[in-house]
DNA sequence: GTGAAAGCGCTAACAT
DNA sequence: ATGTTAGCGCTTTCAC
């Protein structure tokens, strides 16, 4: 009951297992006999063989192999786990359809370790929501591999990322906004994020919260109680109209998952989808197409 | 820059790729010298040698590799993604933190594709939402990998099992039952486990929904107006209560999410989390336990 | 203490 | 048309 092998398959089909291979992997120049092709593809499939991708992956030095890597905080809320898994989930998909097998991690913020990727001889990685200070000194060791950032701001010119387009989301959120209003955003590992909403709204930076827990964001709605509420992401808005259904809420669905708000919500929502561009990238990355001249994507919006 | 590996380790330090390897490993049973192990460890870490793990697992037979594996249906609901993607969060979560690296793939199952397992020669795989139909004459492809079936029932002694223990969960719910009730859930590409709710629930069969579009879900709530509410999981809780705003609401939290439920949704919830055993079987079975004894594990309820 | 060498399963250049 | 062979990067036995 032990695997079986190509060799396997040549002893009993009493050829090499070169014949074996060529015939099996399909290579073109080589021009077998029908009648030996079928055999071996009959005792191939009669045996049950399934090529070993690590063998495989050892000598065309390519491992099929995608990761996503998912930094996480000590104590993610449960809003922002969903938003993470949402873009996940997406971007496996167009992956595992295009082929490649998809390595998940996360990565613990308190302890990063980025050895999978080298270790795993990843053929390219999407890194979500990076800590800079994790990243900034071992860039050096990443040069051989594609990395496409998400919701996350690195200032490395080896890396690609993938954001919201924050100035043109808020803005489109003020067509709703008729008084004073207040943000209600994730906490994001990544710093420079929140730099760039912040930036991006024009409020004062007592206007802008970052919801950590239940508790504290009922105190800050309580305190600006009246205020109109702009809130990134549609788990957040979702929980936020939970538990204060009065609320006039605009809702920015950077999470591509609209139909998650509740109708009474407002919402701002994007073009394309963020998983939609990062797979493109990668793909222009993993073809080795020549990509020196996009440097940063982000996502549009449409009303 | 190109790949550095413990032959040139080994030329640099002057020694064999044997003694690399000794250190690098810390084999015991190897006596090394101080000197000539800090000068490779330096070395190493100079060269910014990372193991490729491909090549390892070639000798090891066993690649340190665990399988997530979604049943993935042609159009999922938005809240029975989000009830996936919370488990397999939360599994990855473990597994890395037990030092295994997850694959994670969804199943088209129009298409089932299960070579990973076999291909990437998986040490063990968690089967999440099987369709019977997918799996049932091909199993015995599988008898050297570890395999534990989640919210999925597949008559065959090989896998082993993980899933609610619905009877259970329906005598609780039934704490809050005070006139004529309906019972909402996901439609799950396992019919086993439909059966089994259905058996469970007590009630008649149109009395039992299966969310498929809020369309679907608006028609039966106002078709059974006035009645008590069970719904299994917490993210389609969330949703009916959402769009329906004065149903008296009984969640059964299946999800190990309740915090996103809102307050006035009445709840029963499992004494542990489905990871949390899931893990644990696979633990057992991965350290190779005698695991003969144990066919099928069901989740217990609390409140 | 250290290294040569075989072999894990596979591919591909080169013979025949 | 098919086989021989030399690796891919690593572990491990056994000899020195």
């Amino acid at each position: 009951m032990k695997k079986v092998t190509m060799k396997d398959i040549a002893k009993e089909a009493k050829v090499s297992v070169a014949t074996v291979s060529y015939i099996i992997n399909n290579v073109k120049n080589q021009t077998i006999p029908l009648e030996t092709r079928n055999r071996v593809l009959e005792i191939a499939h009669r045996l049950n063989y399934a090529p070993n991708l690590a063998a495989r992956s050892l000598v065309k030095q390519k491992t099929g192999l995608v990761g996503i890597l998912l930094n996480r905080g000590p104590n993610e809320t449960v809003w922002k786990e969903l938003y993470h898994a949402r873009f996940v989930s997406q971007l496996e998909k167009r992956l595992t359809e295009d082929g490649y097998h998809v390595l998940f991690s996360t990565i613990d913020e308190k302890a990063p370790n980025h050895h999978i990727i080298t270790e795993r001889k990843l053929d390219g990685v999407f890194l979500i929501d990076v800590k800079e200070s994790n990243f900034y000194r071992i860039s050096n060791q990443f040069t051989m591999v594609p990395i496409v950032l998400i919701d996350s701001y690195i200032e490395d010119e080896l890396f690609f990322k993938v954001l919201p387009d924050f100035e043109r989301a808020v803005q489109c959120a003020k067509q709703y906004i008729t008084r004073d209003y207040v943000i209600i955003m994730e906490e994001f590992q990544n710093e420079q994020i929140l730099q760039r909403v912040k930036a991006a709204s024009g409020v004062l930076d007592e206007y802008i919260h970052i919801a950590t827990s239940e508790e504290d964001l009922a105190y800050f709605l309580a305190k600006n109680k009246g205020k109109q509420v702009i809130v990134f992401n549609e788990f957040l808005a979702t929980a936020v109209k939970n538990q204060h259904a009065n609320e006039d809420i605009i809702c920015v669905c950077t999470a591509g998952c609209e139909e998650l708000v509740p109708r009474t919500v407002k919402k701002v929502t994007f073009k394309s989808s963020k998983d939609e561009i990062a797979f493109h990238i990668m793909k222009l990355l993993l073809d080795e197409e020549d990509c020196s001249d996009m440097i940063k994507y982000k996502m549009q919006e449409a009303e």
